[in-house]
DNA sequence: GCATCTTATGGAAGCACTTCCAAAGGCATG
DNA sequence: CATGCCTTTGGAAGTGCTTCCATAAGATGC
């Protein structure tokens, strides 16, 4: 039990550029020019280079690299662990496109309000990243200020400030769209279950909502508006949803036979509530969502689809662009929502008649 | 349009520690021990020295400090973006306990298996991660020298190695547990929908199944486990879940009237399909899945549910323990999934009878 | 054959920190 | 008062790279 060799003894060789330098005969800088692909080197000691390089399994240092040039080459990305469909296929547009940059994403996932400053924080220390991703949470005024001092490229996704970049979706038009479709489909009464308003997309799409019917001369009621009371997520959950359509159902008669709902997650709410009393969907009540989570295809949920992956990719685009040009003009690109056709909303059941 | 000044020249002064150092009166070497909290500093000094630091807005640089301190303070996760639910769920624990320790999660996001070796190249670079994560995929044979070389600690969670520390679920038990609980309620003709066997955790959950099967006195019978055609996600996929359960509808009256199916999002595509051929859960089938994932709750589910957060906080502990002693045995937990009893399994209609 | 222009190369300086070592000062002890 | 010890401090050396500058070597033109 004698003489263990102690780990750093054992760890890897580190090979640094002197030592293929001092192997190759030739001075660091043209092992360093060798290494980036710079010109001015003879093939002949490029190749020599890079075969020192691959037999000592020579592997740059991360960090020495980027102090010495300045960059990160890391964007990190602040989300709200909470909005979970909509994150993951976000995140996997953001992903795949900053892995083709090769740059690293480092995640803050953020599970309560206090936590935001600290993260916000951390990504602003010097050097430290390129550019940060803000995901559906309203950016607290009190950082503004930060933020806008340390001039560090930040993209917003799925919410908006007028200082920054941003990626968001038409909820005003995508509401709009799908109350239209219902009211379109013949529907005159239409409800809304709808998710906390202290969430924008929750008031933009009740917007949309409201101005569908009043185009289509039908006033709008509060009546027909229903939150129910799981604050959970601003209300963008299952059981809110649920909530919601039972409050519906107790209306008896006068309840709507069509409903926008403001999130698919609440739909599927909404729908077991009416499974559950007997009502049928579409045959006795249609029901347009949001979002078209990846359940809504298999549920035949008609809703608004976004385009999250896209969306993704392009906020690495967007914060690509600010990187390499800071002075651009602010830019706010929204997408709009359009909508799947499924089952829940009768279209098909219609027709067929 | 004149002397626009550029972008560098209006950037965030670069305080260094040099420029606390001046204007403190100090030393460097006073300045970094003050700022790391050594001791051997006077009050006076150190107080001097943060009130300057503060003044001048101090930022250190991430970089500069990982390359003189030889440490990344930085963990990567790699995982395969389809697990979803049960990645989300883990993660969360995992960034959690990443913060707290204040170190940064970077996130490698595998969509094909190709990926996985590009990731692992990155993770290796010398000084870039103090640890890896490495979620719910076979670890490739031919990796695994590398990976042993580079003797960087890692940690697989949800899949098993001999030569690495891993975190995963009891499948066997599990999948034993859930069959026997469909036994105990009197069925005697228990079905399996399972995923595909290249996987290990269907492999063994098929172990499980037939384990209970043959512990009550039950031969096994190839022709009651079935997986369904979709391929995607190693057929733990909802389509999956359909097709197979439609090829038990076919057999007709031979077919089993309890199911185990090997996770939760499988067992939603089986009661769908079940739903629309008119056959009830859990008056007419009885079905127990495996995961608990957020929606089993709403689906009124009978599951096993795996601590998927907990066994996030659990690998970044085991990491960090295998950082501060790397000569430390090999240790593997597994967590005993736990039956949580709803509704699909006919449990409480029965009692009520 | 010489002046001029390229091109290739070595290595110092820089990036911003940590850490170690030597030295200075303060205090107690004999 | 001299000696030894401890605390505090400054700053050089180190971390591993990139980049710039000066120089050397080779190519070109007349």
């Amino acid at each position: 039990m004698e003489a263990l060799p102690k780990a750093c003894e054992v760890n890897v060789a580190k090979v640094t550029i002197y030592d293929i330098a001092r192997e190759a005969g030739v001075g660091i800088g043209t092992v360093s020019r060798v290494l980036n692909d710079h010109t001015s080197v003879t093939p002949e000691t490029r190749k020599r280079v890079k075969e020192v390089a691959k037999r000592l399994n020579y592997q740059p240092h991360t960090y020495a690299q980027r102090l010495a040039r300045r960059q990160a080459e890391t964007i990190s990305a602040i989300i709200p662990f909470f909005t979970n469909y909509f994150f993951i296929e976000v995140l996997q547009g953001v992903q795949d496109r900053i892995s083709q940059l090769g740059y690293d994403l480092v995640l803050y996932g953020v599970n309560n309000v206090d936590q935001v400053e600290t993260y916000v924080s951390r990504a602003l220390q010097r050097g430290k990243v390129d550019g940060i991703l803000f995901f559906s949470m309203k950016l607290p005024e009190k950082i503004v200020p930060r933020l806008r001092d340390a001039r560090l490229p930040m993209v917003l996704v799925d919410t908006v400030s007028p200082d920054f970049d941003s990626i968001s979706v038409a909820n005003v038009e995508g509401a709009y769209a799908a109350t239209t479709h219902l009211l379109e489909l013949g529907h005159r009464s239409v409800g809304m279950v709808n998710a906390k308003l202290v969430s924008t997309p929750a008031l933009e799409r009740l917007q949309g909502y409201r101005h569908a019917l009043e185009s289509h001369g039908i006033t709008y009621s509060e009546g027909l508006v229903k939150t129910g009371s799981s604050n959970k997520q601003d209300g963008f959950n299952r059981e809110a949803g649920y909530e919601a359509m039972e409050e519906f159902i107790e209306m008896g008669p006068d309840m709507p036979r069509a409903f926008f709902v403001s999130s698919d997650i609440q739909a599927m709410g909404a729908i077991a509530a009416l499974t559950e009393r007997g009502l049928r969907v579409p045959e006795d009540v249609a029901i347009v969502g949001f979002d078209d989570i990846e359940l809504a295809k298999h549920m035949k949920l008609t809703t608004m689809r976004q385009p999250m992956y896209q969306m993704g990719v392009l906020a690495i685009e967007r914060l690509v662009a600010r990187m390499s040009n800071p002075e651009m003009e602010i830019l706010h690109t929204t997408f709009s929502p359009t909508l799947v056709v499924r089952e829940t909303c009768g279209a098909f059941m219609r027709r067929r008649n």
